[in-house]
This record gives structure tokens, sequence and C-alpha cells, in this order.
DNA sequence: CCTTTATGTTGACATGTGTCGAACCAGTGA
DNA sequence: TCACTGGTTCGACACATGTCAACATAAAGG
């Protein structure tokens, strides 16, 4: 399969904010058990070389996007690139969504800004 | 044992860059398996919430720097805490050094700047 | 319907990880 | 030298995780 043409193309991607849980820089305050627990999600999912690969081929994509058949070849089997896109989505830092024969994901802008926030200067 | 006065107090803490693996940020383009693999062990180390907590402690308190028994309630066993320095330490996050009956760790603050520019706004 | 292609899910397995208690090492001070 | 305290290392254990092959599902096209 060449995937070429996209199908319908739809989705320009305005509201997303299913975060809320805020967390100030490192270095501000140490953190409290319930702030770790929630931060030390993200960081976990992108612990992994995999994931990390997955993440960053995703998000330097054309359009913010990817359909998974662009960014399988990382090394591992099918499945395995399906897990971890599973995990990345599960800790909020990507959305997938079905069009056609095919499913994209993109990252969660939001939730990058945050973790950037995080390791901040940290006055 | 209070800890109040400290013992000899030297390390001004000038040079420090043990780093010189470059990554760009993630948005920028793909990672290479070499890149993913040495940045993954970072977002790794800081993907437990002990951990995250321990080294939010140490940012944040005074001077950069902390005693081991300044933060040593987080809710784990004390071998349990010198396990996570220790795997920040080999990670490349903290420093450590013993000044008398105390070891002291602080953040690697290349390292952490390294990070930052990896969630940076990405192209 | 049936095939084909693209993804996701399940089950199994080896390996990694967090945790603790016990033993050990490093300074301090009697 | 001996005891005491702060911290690390060791050994063991339960649990989480990464991986794959096999199976299941979804859409597209006969």
């Amino acid at each position: 399969m060449s995937r070429t043409e996209v199908p319908p193309k739809p989705k320009p991607m305005t509201e997303s904010g299913p975060e809320g849980s805020y967390c100030p820089p490192l270095g501000e305050r140490p953190l409290t058990a319930g702030e770790a627990e929630r931060t030390a999600r993200m960081f976990k999912a992108l612990g992994d070389p995999v994931r990390l690969r997955l993440f960053s081929a995703i998000a330097s994509h054309e359009d913010g996007e990817a359909c998974v058949c662009d960014i399988s070849d990382v090394g591992v089997s099918q499945p395995t690139v399906s897990h971890h896109l599973k995990k990345l989505k599960d800790a909020g830092l990507l959305t997938s969504q079905r069009r056609g024969t095919w499913v994209y994901y993109r990252v969660e802008p939001s939730v990058l800004a945050a973790m950037g926030r995080l390791l901040a200067p940290a006055g």
C-alpha cells in the first residue's frame, strides 16, 4: 500500500486539554507524592528508546501527525510498535484518530509544554 | 545528630560538563537509535515518583544541594533512597560529594538544560 | 461473502525494577 | 580501640515491562 492520497482529511485540531494537573518547576519546591505520581507517568512514557523514537517521529512529521505505517521502522515488530503507541497515548502524550484504513497519531501540545515548564531554569 | 553546622564547606561548583551528547528537540527530526538510547536514560531516571521527589527536593533545596538526611522522608526505606539516588547519579542528573559525616547531592545543571531543550516548542 | 491490507489485542516469556532487611563501610568522638 | 550514626551495598523477592508470535478486528475491493 502506497498511502499517498489521504482520505477525507478532517480535524484541524483546535481544542485539546484533558490535562488540568499542574506541576511546578522541579526546582521551585519539593513535589508532593501526588504531583510526583502524575508527573512521573509522563517521564516514564518517554523513558524508553523505542517510544522516544516514535514520539520524535510523530512530532517532527508533516502537520504534526503521522500514520503508523510512516513510523513503524524502529527495529521492533509491528505489535510492539502498537503497544508503545498505546502507552504514549495512555500517558496523555499522543492522541489517535482513524481515517479510513489508517490510524493517525499526533502529539498533545499542552502536555509537551507542561513537561517543558517542569524542566525550566527553576529559580 | 542535628546537622546544623556544616563542616568545611568547599566546592563552589564551577566547571561541570561530562555531557557532550547533544540531541535535537524532539520535534525537529526523528531521533536516531543512539540518540534515543542516551536520551531515554535521562527520562527514565525521572520516570519514578520517588526519584522525581528526591530530585525535586534537591533542586529546590538551599544552595542547590542537599544532604541525604534532608530528603529521606519520601515514604521508602533509607536503602531504597540510596538506591534511587544512585540511579539518578548514574543517569548523570546528580553529583554527590562526601563532606565529613554527610553526603551531599546536587543537580547537574547542564543536563537539566539539555532536557529542557528537548521539549522546546520544536519547529 | 471472501481476500487483502492495516492495526490492535492476547498470551507467554525473559528481563528489568522497586523494595526491604541485613550486612557493610566511613567518619566522629569518647 | 570501641561504639555510634549516616550512608551504601548485598541478597532476595514480588511485580512491572518489553518483546514476539498468534489471533482478532476494521476498512476496502472484488
